[in-house]
DNA sequence: CATGATTGGATAGTGATACTCTCCAATATT
DNA sequence: AATATTGGAGAGTATCACTATCCAATCATG
């Protein structure tokens, strides 16, 4: 398979699939002369994975590539494997000003929650900066709504985590790629059911 | 206050201010002459509530600009208005390409939820969307792993509407803010709920 | 084997986005 | 009167994700 078949297999243009081997993102095909590689099934595979994540998903193309790579190396070390493979996912999080307690509104959660408190892990800058985003927008989230989307965050998060697979490399691409995909579902189904239940509730003729 | 001050205030530069200004994102204050005008604490309030929403939220300014014009200024249909409003929020939909059952995976996943199916609202494009890319990735989600989050979602969803104010307005407002700002602070919570359940299940030394 | 198409590779250009800078004459401040 | 600041407009800048153009080296085809 050619450059321009791939291209075609994948439904983008030959120069998207070009720029996407110059980034690093698809991995090159094999060399059968100077002007000609050949490409095959896995590379078709990664596009789609990559058009995944610069779409729907929203990451960036060094972020994408950042993913990538963790998904393709695995640390031996899973946790910190896991931990920078969530660290690539966008939101960033704030950066750590002080020294002393930089995060505090996540620690106060976690804390509140019962869960570990690590300031190394970047979902806790990210929970600082949506807590604070919420707070500067006159939002604040109150203890009790933080509990019970902690309590929803947990449920969740047992469920995914029986269900991961137990070989290091596939529990990476198993946890990367779930976060990574699932979220946005998560997302939709918050916002769809926030309608079901106006509608439910309100009733639409009260409200339309 | 004068516009350097308002700057200060917020932590900005003038230069920006100037251009959330332009863009219509923050409202002009009280010309007191050809080349004066003064402001107070709602436009200082606005600019943290446009740099919650163009930051930690991830708006573009297009995006910020119509959802603060809805809540500026909601219609006196609700239900429309709700929808037009989380319809202004990112994640894009996929466009609708057929006519017949344009979102087969959505109807199918709010099918079995036993939710409403209304394939004008915006979110419905964002679950098909999400559900094609997790498909196309490779990880496709599991109806039950699809009730699990779906479950999930309603009941933050009836624990947000029980809190929904009253007036139109007030209504609006919390609903299109409360998506923005708490979406983030969900899905770091669900990160970090991994990684709790992580750590409790593997044990931090036995992965690391 | 001639000839036109395609390839990998490199460089440059594009359009969108979110600021940021510069300028200006008209005030304000001192 | 001298200096600083303002609102407003226009242009400039940096980044991003492509997209287009070139080129010499093959390939495919008659």
């Amino acid at each position: 398979m050619r450059i321009s078949a791939l291209a075609a297999e994948a439904g983008l243009p030959v120069a998207t699939v070009k720029f996407y081997l110059r980034e690093g993102l698809l991995h090159p095909g094999a060399a059968s002369s100077a002007t000609q590689a050949s490409y095959d099934d896995s590379h078709v595979r990664r596009l789609r994975l990559v058009r995944a994540l610069t779409g729907p998903v929203g990451l960036s193309v060094q972020q994408a590539r950042a993913v990538l790579q963790l998904v393709d190396e695995p640390g031996d070390d899973l946790y910190s494997t896991l931990g920078r493979a969530v660290g690539a996912l966008p939101p960033a999080g704030a950066e750590a000003a002080g020294d002393a307690d930089p995060y505090p509104r996540a620690r106060a959660a976690l804390d509140a929650l019962g869960q570990v408190y690590d300031p190394g892990f970047a979902a806790v800058a990210q929970l600082e900066g949506a807590l604070a985003a919420a707070e500067d927008a006159g939002m604040p989230i109150t203890p009790e709504r933080l509990a019970r989307y902690g309590r929803a965050a947990a449920d969740l998060a047992s469920y995914d985590l029986e269900r991961m697979p137990r070989e290091p490399r596939d529990a990476v691409e198993y946890t990367v790629l779930g976060t990574a995909l699932y979220e946005p579902v998560l997302l939709a189904l918050r916002r769809l059911a926030h309608q079901d239940a106006a509608v439910r509730r309100l009733g639409r003729s009260s409200v339309g």
